[in-house]
DNA sequence: CTTTTGTTGTTACAAAATTAACAAATCACA
DNA sequence: TGTGATTTGTTAATTTTGTAACAACAAAAG
């Protein structure tokens, strides 16, 4: 383990989708090829050797690599040891549904709170998880140590509160609102919009 | 516009972007520099220079690009003359945040059905989109032209379900479940997972 | 009219990501 | 023991993506 080395984004982004591969493997399958790994992420198996070199773990010739090691591997690899904690602000449609599926997810990473204004939801708990009004969002967040935030509000919102979240000491933020947030505050974005990926679809399934 | 050429992916996603922001703008406000639109999305001016001249489509020295005449252009690119329609299969917690997430967005692109096999949403309407039964699909999409599918069902029956979308003729799959689909069809699949990006966030927020 | 400033379009360069190539090691088996 | 078949780990080559540099030109200023 090569340890305060930043990896590519690309190779942390597929060390993510190797564990939770791994992790749904028969319980009796002890090891595994690079090429078998490859062929369930429909990529090729020198791609899954380099990353999984990159993180300095090493499979046995001929045998593969040993599944409960390497998940651990990839564990301390891209896991922060004592795990995060996430907060979604914005209990809209999307928010729950965020919410909900995390709940049934093998993660390290812990929902712990949402945000909101409504006052339908403030107070209540939505797939177990407490929502707090958003004018708690600092004294809370430095409460229960959140590192982390999906931002799924109402688009003219975005860039005021992940300024907020900014400020109350978030590290990083992932986005699903449609505007690109700009922060001064050294803080991670990873943005993702649906519309642009559908679009994209579009456009190369049409030039397939 | 140099035509059936095929643009960078990356390109393509950021066209995408322009237009969205580009469709925000003031409605007084008639052209935009590189520099401007670079800032609201946090990227350099060279590169969106750089996306628009692989386009093929020029701005005017020194007055930047007709904001209507990008749009158009960007238009004339990425999207479809006819536009195309999509389908949204499984219809949960997260389909339906998908379906009422794009009734609001401005694009040629547009749900027009939905499927799942719960008695309960079947024959019926979410945000306005109708659910049929999962085994009427093929049927459907040939009836209704539907070329682009969202997969949201459960992550056992994934793969099972976007082999029958590829015979039924679907170009494009937007995949979030949090399988990699394998399928011997030409289909162009594109594949999110969110707790794949919430652990890349983890990881580059601790690296920052 | 001339100079300065600002902005585009494009080519050349750099960095990141993927793919290919292959040596080294292990096992199977004659 | 020796040969062939596999599979890893690593370096090298290629492709893709992003950045920098700069000529060309329009507008503004003098």
């Amino acid at each position: 383990m090569k340890p305060d080395q930043k990896l590519p984004e690309r190779t942390v982004e597929r060390l993510s989708q190797y564990r939770r591969t791994l992790l749904r493997c028969e319980p009796d399958k002890t090891h595994i090829f690079s090429h078998e790994l490859a062929e369930l992420l429909n990529i090729t198996a020198v791609q899954v050797r380099r990353d999984i070199m990159l993180m300095g773990y090493s499979g046995q010739l001929r045998k593969g690599y040993e599944i409960n090691q390497l998940i651990e591997a990839i564990g301390k690899t891209i896991d922060h040891s004592t795990g995060k904690r996430v907060a979604v602000v914005g209990v809209g449609k999307l928010g729950r549904a965020i919410i909900g599926y995390f709940s049934g997810q093998k993660t390290k990473l812990s929902i712990v709170a949402s945000f909101d204004i409504d006052a339908e939801i403030v107070g209540k708990e939505v797939s177990g998880i407490p929502c707090y009004h958003l004018d708690d969002i600092a004294e809370i967040i430095a409460e229960k140590q959140i590192e982390l935030a999906i931002l799924t509000v109402p688009q003219k919102d975005a860039n005021n509160i992940a300024e907020r979240l900014a400020n109350a000491g978030i590290k990083g933020i992932l986005n699903y609102t449609s505007t690109s947030l700009r922060i001064d505050k050294p803080v991670f974005l990873e943005e993702y919009d649906m519309v642009t990926s559908l679009e994209k679809l579009a456009y190369f399934s049409g030039k397939l």
